[in-house]
RNA sequence: GCGGAGGUACCAAAGUGGCUAUGGAGCGGCCUGCAAAGCCGUCUUACGUGUGUUCAAAUCACACCCUCCGCUCCA
């Protein structure tokens, strides 16, 4: 498999350290609100990449941190917690928010069928851990403390900076905002900030009270839990400048080791063409979104782009996504109808689809690729429904498989209670069948127009009727 | 300003030296009680502009134009 590494800034062969094992960390949520459109697109990449290479054989070990402390309002380690913040505007406790938080983070991502990561670390629970970092950098000589605060020294890291293309140069660090006075360097960044008594989220330390600098944590629950050096470490395209820079200077300082082998950034996604901000106040939060839209539907929206490029979500997209969703349901539908023939033509198409999708896949998680070899695929499909019925279900099932891998269910499990909703529809197609026999047409076509309206499409085909749900 | 990514047909979106991309929209047809779906054809000798390299360029080189993104919040 070929990944682009922002590292090298060119597509790589992915070889993973220890043969099959591949351990991989994503940047997470910080818990203060709920999941947008873009987090879903972001992390909808990441769970795209571990089925994918899990179906390969690999053995991935995936963590994902939830960001609960320190994450203040303002990169340059000044303005608010925004915990705190928010805890503070709905009038409960921090900690509260943050488990009401991740529990709105989990519908949202099981609702996007958006696989959990092996495990969620929290900065809460690593306290002990990140402050163990901290006074390892302060022994090493990478950091300094000022007035119970620490810092990490950036002119003690020759290579600071690598990762980004830009790194920050002086002026525009103390263009933006006054640089902290307690800092030796403008880009010197904070490892540890001491806390004021009234504030609610403080932890003791050699130090004094305080909490931790956020991108601490990413540094300290890595190597915890998956070792001095990452397979891969994946984040969103912002990281690139300052979080994912600042994460490797603390690492590397640590452990004297080569932090990540190989980063992976994804790009971000606009609204209606424009940048989804705080400012514009245009974010597109995914639960309001799934009042709307089919879940699967816009899983599909997510991966059909490539994770290094922008998209932009507007109406027009997402209609002609339901209409890609349509084909690919319908494929499902119409294969369980056929009765099958004799001919045998498809085992070269599915032997071949396989193949076609897997050479997008290695190439850098060409998902577009992927989904298309799937859709002409589809098409063998429609044409050959002669085939064996043998065959035909080794084409549904290698459908399912591949999409799977993508995160997009086609085949609905509608049960309630002890109802089976397939067999109910089954039985309501074969009534209206006979309907249809008896010239009935009027009455036939009431029932496919009634179905139709509670989200049931017939269809008649050639050698019987097909059902769909639709979203 | 500094740095990055990109400009592909009506729309979306792959492709990185020669091989029909693909999906949708529109139009025409086949099928069908009707509808839907599916299939076939069509728009389609598309690749920001200009030079150059090459037997051959969307793909490589150089220059230019334009767009988006980061250097605020933010995946």
């Amino acid at each position: 498999m070929r990944l682009y590494n922002s590292l090298t800034r060119k597509k790589e062969e992915f070889i993973p350290i220890e043969n099959k094992k591949v351990r991989f960390y994503s940047c997470g949520q910080t818990v203060y609100e709920d999941a947008h459109i873009g987090n879903a697109r972001t992390y909808s990449y990441w769970d795209v990449l571990v089925r994918y290479l899990r179906w390969r054989n690999y053995d991935v070990f995936w963590v994902q941190n939830f960001t609960d402390v320190g994450h203040l309002t303002d990169d340059a380690d000044s303005g608010e917690d925004k915990i705190i913040l928010t805890a503070r505007a709905k009038e409960i406790q921090p900690m509260v928010l943050v488990e009401s938080q991740i529990r709105r983070f989990y519908e949202d991502m099981d609702a996007l069928n958006i696989q959990r990561s092996d495990i969620y670390p929290r900065a809460t629970g690593e306290i002990p851990e990140m402050i163990e970092f901290v006074k390892d950098l302060l022994e090493k000589g990478y950091a300094y403390e000022v007035n119970g605060s620490i810092y990490y020294d950036v002119t003690k890291f020759p290579n600071y900076g690598e990762l980004s293309p830009s790194t920050y140069s002086d002026e525009s660090v103390g263009a933006r905002i006054a640089v902290n006075p307690e800092k030796r360097n403008p880009q010197d960044f904070a490892l540890w900030i001491r806390a004021p008594p009234e504030h609610l989220m403080k932890w003791p330390s050699p130090w004094g009270f305080g909490y931790p600098g956020w991108h601490l944590e990413c540094s300290v629950m890595s190597q915890k839990y998956l070792g001095a050096t990452l397979d891969i470490h994946g984040g969103g395209i912002d990281h690139l400048y300052l979080h994912h820079p600042n994460e490797i200077a603390q690492s590397e300082a640590r452990t004297g080791e080569k932090f990540v082998n190989y980063w992976l950034h994804a790009a971000f996604l606009t609204v209606e063409g424009e940048r989804m901000g705080k400012s514009k106040g245009n974010f597109i939060l995914v639960r309001e979104l799934l009042q709307e839209y089919d879940p699967m539907l816009v899983r599909l929206f997510l991966v059909n782009s490539h994770y290094r490029k922008g998209v932009d979500f507007n109406r027009e997209a997402l209609d002609q996504i339901q209409i890609l969703l349509d084909r690919l349901r319908t494929s499902i539908a119409t294969i369980d109808q056929a009765s099958g023939g004799n001919k045998s033509n498809l085992r070269d198409d599915i032997l071949q689809v396989e193949k076609d999708f897997i050479e997008a896949m290695e190439d850098d998680l060409n998902t577009v690729g992927a989904i298309q070899s799937i859709m002409q695929f589809i098409k063998k499909v429609n044409t050959s429904l002669d085939n064996e019925k043998a065959l035909l279900e080794e084409a549904k099932s290698i459908i399912i498989t591949l999409t799977g891998i993508l995160g997009i269910k086609l085949e609905e499990q509608e049960q309630r209670g002890k109802i089976s909703i397939p067999e109910l529809l089954d039985l309501l197609v074969d009534l209206r069948g006979r309907l249809r026999e008896a010239k009935q047409f009027e009455l036939s076509d009431q029932v496919r127009a009634k179905l139709l309206d509670i989200g049931v499409q017939l269809e008649d085909k050639p050698d019987g009727t097909i059902w769909k749900i639709k979203s």
